[in-house]
DNA sequence: AACGTAATCGCAAACGTTACCGATACATAA
DNA sequence: TTATGTATCGGTAACGTTTGCGATTACGTT
C-alpha cells in the first residue's frame, strides 16, 4: 500500500530495517531507500514567546520590515501606518529583541567590566562611575568579578567573549601573570581599557590613579611627622599599582635621606589575611618600625586592629597611613589617614575611553594612560599631638 | 542597447527617471517598470569577525552542522573528526557566539539582579552568593542597579526584557510604588524572586531576612540594658521591611509595657542624608530619646556621628542599635550594636530559587518565602558599663 | 548475495531583526 | 497627456547556531 518515494510503485517496495525507530523502505525498482516523512503537523506557533516583531506585522497586516522602520523612524514610513504599529507595540507590550538585534548588527551595545572584587568601596564606586558615562552614550554595563582568581577571571573573559561586548573594563586579580585571555581581545580589535590594577608592557589604554605622587605625598607626610622607622606593606609586585606605591616610598625616603630597609618592606596581596600575618611580623620584629604605609586600607586597618590589640599606641608610638580612602577610614579610630583616589572618576575616564575606541575615533593606536590625582586626607592615626 | 527585464526587446524600452539615484526603465511594450539590478560585486567575507561555527567547518570541508555536533559531544559524530574540529577551534580561537545561541535556543542562561544601589556592603554580598550559585548552575549575572530611582528601576527591567533574562533577582528601590514593570515579568512567565526589599500583595516568591525577629531582639536588648525611652528611625512605610521591623520595634516595647510614641517613630529612606536630618531632630528633642533603633547600619552610623558632635556619650545617654552589620560598625567608637543579616545566604536563597522556577520544578504556582535568621551582635554602642 | 542496522554527516528550516532593493501608486512637471 | 519624482511598502538575504531528518557508507547477518 506504500508507494515508492520515486516511482510511486507499490510492487516494487519492500520494509529495509529501521532507522532511528522509524520504517525504512526500499524501492527494488529504483534501488532507492527511504523513509515515510512525517506527518508534519505544522506545528503553530510555539505557545508563549515575547510578542516579535513579527507578530505586531500580522495583526496589522503589514511587513515586518514596515515595523521595524516604523520603531526606527525610518524616513520611508507612513505618519499613520507608524502611530497604529506604534499603538499596536503598545498594546501587545513589545519588547525589541536584543539577541537578534546584535545578532545581526553584530554589535551589542553591551561593555564588560571585570574586577577583582567588590567588597571593598572601591570597585563599586568605579563601577557607578563607569555606568554613568555608558549609560547616557545607549550602553549597558555586564559586570563580572573574578575574587581575585585567575580562573574565574579567564571564565569571566570567555563569557564576555561568547556574549560579544563590544568593549571591555579590566582590573586585574592580583593572580594573574598570564594575559593571553586579554590579547584575545586585542587580537579581536576589542577595545580595552586596563584601571586601577594594571601591569607594564600590555599595549593598552590605561586608566590610574597617580599612585606613585600619592604613596610619596603620604610617606613624606609621614616624616615630616617626626616618624622615621617607616615600613611599607606592600601590595603584590607584578602589579603596577604596587609598584608605584613602592617607588613612591622609596622616593620620599630617598629624599629625606633615609634608608630602605629590606625587612621593613613585605609583599602581600591586598587582603586582610596576609595583611595580618605580615603586620603581626613587623610589629614583632625586635625592632618594629615607627610608621607603616600600607598599600591600601584594608591592609591599614588591619594594622590598626593588631596595634589594639598588642597595645601599641597609634599614633604616638605608631604612625599608620592607608590608601584607597575606605568608608571605614573615617570611623575607625581617631580616623585612619589614607590616600584618596578618586574613584568614580577613574570608572568614568575609563569607560569614556572605551566608548571613544568603540566609536572609532582613534587614528593611529598609541596605548594612552590617563593618571588622575590622588589626595592625602590626614586623619588621626599620623599625626602626634 | 538594454533589453528589457520582461520581453528583453530593445526597441520599446525608454528611459523613465531616477530612482533613489538609479537609471529606471520603462517597457512601452510591457506596461513595465524596472531598474538595472546592480552588479552585485559577491562581497566577500566581510573583514574582520569573530571566528564563527562556519569558518571551522569551511577549514574542515564539513558541515557546519557536524562541527555544531562535535563541539556538543553529540553522539553522531566520528571520533577522529571531533578531535579535528576540536583542534581547528582552538587553532582558529573559536568562542561559540552566545547571541546566536540564545535566539534558536530562546534561552540566554542568563539572570538578572537588580538592586538600590551597592554603595553598602549588603548588596554586593548578596549578589556574590548569588552569582556563587547562579554559576555553578551555568548561569551569568547581569547585575543592574536603579540608584534608588524609579525611572533607572523602569529602565532597567526594560533593558533585562530587551536582552531576554532567563530569570529575575530584584530588591526594590525605595522610591518605587508602581509594580506594573514587574509585573510584566509575571506575564510573560519569566521566574521572578524578589529579595531583602520587598512589598505585600504581589504574588511571587520573596527571600528576606527575618526583619521582624531581627528588630524584637534588638529592641529587647536596649530595654533589658535599661533603656526606656527608645526611638525609631525607620525606612519607607511602603517596604515591608520598614514594616516588619517598626512591627518588632512595637512589639517589644508592649511585651515591656512600654509606650510607642508617635513623636519617637520617623521614617526615612535609608540614607544618612535624611537620617542626618532625622537624626538630629531626635537629639534636638525637649525630651531626646535614651536609645534609637535604626532601621539601618548608616542610618545608626549617622546618629553616632551626630551624637559625638553634639556630645552626647554613647552608650551612657544613648544606646544605638543598626540593622545589617555594615563592617563600619566594627570599627566605630567601641563598636555599633547592630542587626547581622546573612546577606551571602540571602543571594543563594534567593538564586536558589529562580533556578528552581527556571527548571519548572513548579506544580502549580505557590508563592513561597523565604525567611532566613538575623542575629544580634552586641558591640559597644547598646551596653552601658 | 541480499538484507538489516549502526555510524556519520549534510540540508535546511528555524530564532527575531535589519537593511538593501525592487516595486508600486500617486503627485508633479513638461 | 506623458515622462519623472516621491512616498511607502514588501521581499529577502543575511547574522551564527541548533536540530530533525534524510542520505550515504560500512559492516555484520542470514
Amino acid at each position: 500500500m506504500i508507494p515508492c518515494a520515486k516511482c510511486k510503485k507499490v510492487e516494487t517496495l519492500m520494509k529495509a530495517g529501521f532507522v532511528r525507530g522509524k520504517q525504512r523502505y526500499y524501492c527494488k525498482k529504483c534501488d532507492y531507500y527511504f523513509t515515510l516523512p512525517s506527518t508534519d503537523k505544522k506545528t503553530e506557533r510555539r505557545k508563549r514567546h515575547q510578542t516579535t516583531i513579527i507578530d505586531i506585522a500580522q495583526e496589522l497586516g503589514v511587513s515586518n520590515s514596515t515595523v521595524s522602520r516604523a520603531l526606527h523612524n525610518h524616513p520611508d514610513i507612513n505618519a499613520e501606518t507608524r502611530k497604529a504599529i506604534l499603538d499596536k507595540a503598545q498594546e501587545l507590550d513589545y519588547q525589541p529583541n536584543q539577541l537578534a538585534h546584535s545578532l545581526v548588527k553584530s554589535r551589542t551595545n553591551t561593555v564588560g567590566i571585570i574586577v577583582p572584587e567588590f567588597l571593598t568601596q572601591f570597585f563599586p564606586n568605579v563601577i557607578v562611575g563607569a555606568q554613568l558615562i555608558l549609560r547616557q552614550a545607549g550602553y549597558n554595563l555586564m559586570i563580572m568579578q573574578s575574587g581575585e582568581s585567575y580562573e574565574t577571571e579567564v571564565a569571566n573573559t570567555k563569557a564576555l567573549l561568547a556574549n560579544r561586548v563590544d568593549g571591555l573594563l579590566v582590573s586585574m586579580s592580583h593572580e594573574t601573570n598570564n594575559y593571553d585571555h586579554f590579547r584575545t581581545f586585542e587580537k579581536k580589535d576589542i577595545p580595552l581599557v586596563y584601571f586601577n590594577r594594571v601591569i607594564e608592557g600590555l599595549g593598552t589604554h590605561k586608566v590610574v590613579a597617580d599612585d606613585f605622587q600619592g604613596a610619596f605625598t603620604a610617606v613624606e607626610h609621614l616624616i615630616q611627622n617626626g616618624y622615621r622607622r617607616i615600613a611599607h606593606l606592600g601590595g603584590p609586585p607584578n602589579l603596577l599599582i604596587s609598584q608605584e606605591r613602592e617607588r613612591g616610598y622609596r622616593e620620599a625616603l630617598k629624599k629625606y635621606n633615609l634608608p630602605a630597609l629590606p625587612e621593613l618592606i613585605i609583599h602581600g596581596d591586598f587582603t586582610a589575611q596576609k595583611a595580618a600575618i605580615y603586620g603581626k611580623h613587623l610589629l614583632d620584629l625586635s625592632e618594629p618600625p615607627d610608621a607603616i604605609f600600607a598599600v591600601n586600607d584594608p591592609t591599614a586597618i588591619e594594622i590598626l586592629t593588631l596595634a589594639k590589640a598588642k597595645g601599641v599606641r597609634v599614633p604616638e608610638e605608631l604612625g599608620v597611613v592607608g590608601f584607597s580612602d575606605d568608608p571605614i577610614a573615617l570611623y575607625i579610630g581617631n580616623g585612619l589617614t589614607t590616600v584618596k583616589q578618586p574613584t568614580a572618576q577613574i570608572g568614568e575616564a575609563a569607560a569614556a575611553m572605551v566608548l571613544g575606541m568603540m566609536r572609532g575615533e582613534e587614528e593611529a593606536f598609541t596605548p594612552k594612560t590617563t593618571v588622575l590625582e590622588a589626595e592625602l586626607v590626614v586623619r588621626g592615626s599620623s599625626v602626634r599631638k
